[in-house]
RNA sequence: GGGAGUUUAGCUCAGUUGGUUUAGAGCAUCUGCCUUACAAGCAGAGGGUCGGCGGUUCGACCCCGUCAACUCCCACCA
């Protein structure tokens, strides 16, 4: 046999891959054995492969190899989510390229396109998931819209509105004025936004027509364009600069409504001038404000962000475009006092970046309160493991201070609201229009009401926080044999930004339909960034494209060097030179089996060496002290396997094979220039590169399963091979 | 504004209850070597007053105090 000069990844990932599908190694149903459950966190269905997905994939797929490899039930559950506001707006741009508006069509013709567009491309990344070697069992593919799946979420709005637990009601909401939709608080991230803080003067109404010189009020604000929707202006009762004005009225500029000046201990004195314009429709304070006082509330944007016909002036302008011509008009009417530059924390939509508008709106909401009291209870008492533990605090102070959950979405593409409205507005929650009709017969006396569905979505979130059990049909299929001997599921890998979207809510459904957590410990990885330590995203372009990586390197490689660089709980600085070492490591393993393929065919088959030659006590020596340090070995990296320390295990395994093997092992047994080989020495050997590639299996799948299979005739593969128990070191 | 975390060689990190670490690893660097598995390699070398200051102790990277820098999370003072 030729061996090729170094290892040549891509001639073989396929060849074994392809072997273990074939060979349905990764395919579980229920047995005897132990099992071992993990479920993916499921990518969006429009998602393309990142290192985000890789090194979260990759620490899934080690541990649910080394569970297959020690016997247990192995099943890791791959999936898509429908992902609402970043599928639709891909839907949309998709039609907006064929000339198409989605305004033009009806919902189902809508959903129709979606459906399409799913069908097409969604489920990439499910395919690129494969070329890096993850042993998912495939047939268990899930997405959060299969038939059962949408069934099982409505199921659960209807079950958690009969409990009260959603309800529907007028709120403050964050708007997206691009996706024109609600979002939760989660979906809201907040940046350092320089902005400029206007000072404007307000006229008092003083009852003298026309004085002379009208006295004024000022205000600070970094949004003049709302002014048309102040309703009051707010003091301080003990600020003695405005004593004498409680109780007056004032003229908001420009449109010279007439507004009271109330006063609140709210307002804070030093600030700005400390006075406050009230605008309760466009701010959640201003808004709490107005209910204590009882303003009035004037909303002056549409749902795009534009101005309303309540603003009275600029109707229909942009909120930013009507902010400079307000700006201008104020400065030439004399009303602007001076400009200051400022910066504050201004919301952005997660999806869109658009600046999220405060907006009063009537929206679908999960009461919190009770179902976090079960699932902080929980983490704090480890029923569910925290690795790394900092995260406890983390999620003790969000479940503690946890507020309802918005969860409708002016969107068409997700799970559809199932609540039906008669014309007047009244409501019934049902599965379907025949169940609709009749609860509005029992509960307002109305035979054969004409009833239309809710028009909007739920959150997304709203169906993943089901994952963990619904994929086994945990909810649409009570008690079913899957469920009961896969949930709940071992470990949860998962990045530390969605603790709140998605693990605390999954635990919280895990308590609330299926009486048991979701799993037993919280795996969370770091954060992957480039080398100058800044967040991968697209925006910045400093993603590298992994398809090229592991076409260069090798998916071995690029499993490797993500892992070496993948300290415990700490965020990852992804570097290119660390693939380049995972690529070297695999032609280190690649070199030593040439070596052992030489003496293979150079074994002295009559061994008539002498017992106190000094060849046989070294070889002797080598192999005592190499089985004891592989068995030392083997125990550290075990115990550093079971509390997460992945990356060490790594290190301590490349070293072992590196140095300890490779270094010293081999050039101790090494025979003299083209002397025969003890076949003894050989086979011992063999053995514990066998080992070794056990040992390394779980990090690098295909290497380990090529040298396993050049090494030795076999009738088994690597992937399989049940780790044998270790001799205790002395 | 509140809370959490981090700070050890050029870079990324180990260092488990204070004394076998006069401080370790990988990568990078430098110097030799194409030596009969491997130059994507081998042999060797340099590099740190363990963020600053103070304290406890016979003894501190490890405990206490304090200051500083960085990171993250929460919080809508306009």
């Amino acid at each position: 046999m030729e061996l090729t000069k170094n290892f040549e990844p891509q001639a073989i990932e396929n060849k074994w891959y392809k072997h273990w599908l074939d060979k349905k190694y990764f395919s579980s149903l229920p047995d005897d054995r132990e099992p071992y459950t993990i479920v993916m966190p499921p990518p969006n269905v429009t998602g393309i492969l990142h290192m985000g997905h890789c090194l979260n994939n990759t620490i899934q797929d080690i541990l649910i190899r080394r569970a297959r490899m020690q016997g247990k039930n192995a099943c890791w559950v791959p999936g898509t989510d429908h992902a609402s506001i970043a599928t639709e707006a891909k839907v949309v741009a998709m039609l907006r390229e064929r000339g198409i508006t989605k305004s033009s069509l009806s919902r189902d013709e809508f959903l129709g396109y979606a459906w399409e567009w799913k069908e097409k491309y969604g489920g990439i990344i499910l395919q690129q998931l494969k070329k890096l070697g993850f042993s998912l069992d495939w047939d268990r593919t899930s997405f959060t819209m299969d038939k059962d799946y949408y069934e099982s979420v409505i199921k659960i709005f209807i079950a958690l509105h009969k409990k009260g637990i959603i309800y529907r009601g007028k709120r403050m909401i964050n708007w997206d004025v691009k996706a024109l939709t609600a979002l939760s608080d989660e979906e809201v991230i907040r940046k350092e936004t320089k902005q400029k803080l206007y000072h404007l003067n307000y006229t008092i109404d003083n009852g003298q027509p026309e004085n002379s010189k009208p006295e004024t009020i000022s205000i600070a604000t970094v949004r003049p364009e709302t002014i048309m929707g102040d309703t009051a202006i707010c003091v301080h009762p003990d600020d003695e600069r405005y004593k004498h004005l409680h109780g007056k009225f004032a003229f908001v500029p420009l449109i010279n409504r007439r507004i009271p000046i109330i006063k609140d201990e709210y307002v804070t004195m030093d600030f700005g001038t400390g006075a406050l314009k009230i605008t309760p429709a466009h701010d959640l304070n201003d808004n709490q404000l107005g209910i204590k006082h009882g303003l009035e509330v004037v909303d002056i944007f549409n749902d795009d962000g534009t101005l309303s016909e309540e603003a009275q002036i600029y109707i229909g302008l942009d909120r930013f475009e009507a902010r400079k011509k307000i700006v201008l008009e104020l400065e030439e009417k004399g009303f602007l006092v001076k400009t200051e530059d400022y910066t504050s924390e201004v919301g952005y939509s997660e999806r869109t970046d658009a600046v999220v508008e405060p907006r009063l709106s009537l929206q679908w909401w999960v009461s919190m309160k009770d179902l976090a009291t079960p699932a902080l209870r929980t983490v704090m008492e480890e029923e569910i493991k925290f690795y790394p533990p900092k995260f406890k605090n983390l999620y003790r102070h969000w479940m503690e201070n946890i507020k309802d959950w918005c969860i409708s979405r002016q969107l068409w593409w997700g799970h559809r609201i199932p609540a039906w409205y008669d014309a007047e507005g009244r409501f019934v929650v049902a599965e379907n229009e025949t169940e609709a009709k009749k609860m509005f017969l029992e509960q307002y006396a109305i035979a054969d009401a004409r009833l239309k569905q809710d028009e909007d979505c739920l959150d997304t979130w709203f169906s993943s926080w089901l994952w963990p059990f619904e994929v086994f049909k945990g909810y649409s299929n009570p008690g079913n044999a899957e469920v009961k001997y896969y949930y709940p599921t071992n470990t949860l890998v998962t990045a530390p930004e969605i603790i709140f979207f998605w693990v605390a809510r999954m635990i919280m459904a895990g308590f609330e339909f299926m009486e048991e957590k979701p799993f037993q410990s919280v795996y969370f990885t770091g954060i992957v960034r480039d080398k100058q330590g800044r967040k991968m995203s697209k925006s910045l372009g400093n993603s590298p494209d992994l398809l090229g990586l592991i076409d260069q390197y090798g998916a071995d490689a690029t499993r490797f060097g993500i892992m070496i660089a993948s300290p415990a709980g700490n965020d990852i600085l992804f570097d290119e030179t660390a693939l380049e070492q995972g690529r070297n490591f695999n032609n280190k393993i690649w070199n030593a089996l040439k070596l052992l393929k030489m003496w293979e065919g150079r074994q002295d088959k009559n061994n008539q060496q002498p017992e106190n030659n000094q060849q046989q006590i070294s070889n002797s020596f080598a192999i005592d002290w190499f089985q004891h340090k592989l068995n030392v070995t083997r125990t550290e990296v075990d115990s550093m396997m079971d509390q997460f320390r992945l990356s060490e295990a790594l290190k301590t395994i490349y070293s072992l094979i590196w140095d300890d093997f490779c270094s010293w092992y081999l050039e101790w047994i090494k025979p003299g220039f083209e002397q025969p080989i003890d076949p003894a020495v050989y086979k011992q050997t063999v053995t514990y590169f066998t080992e070794l590639m056990q040992l390394l299996h779980p990090y690098m799948p295909f290497i380990s399963e090529e040298i396993y299979h050049l090494l030795d005739e076999r009738t088994d593969d690597l992937c399989v091979r049940q780790l044998g128990s270790i001799h205790s070191p002395d």
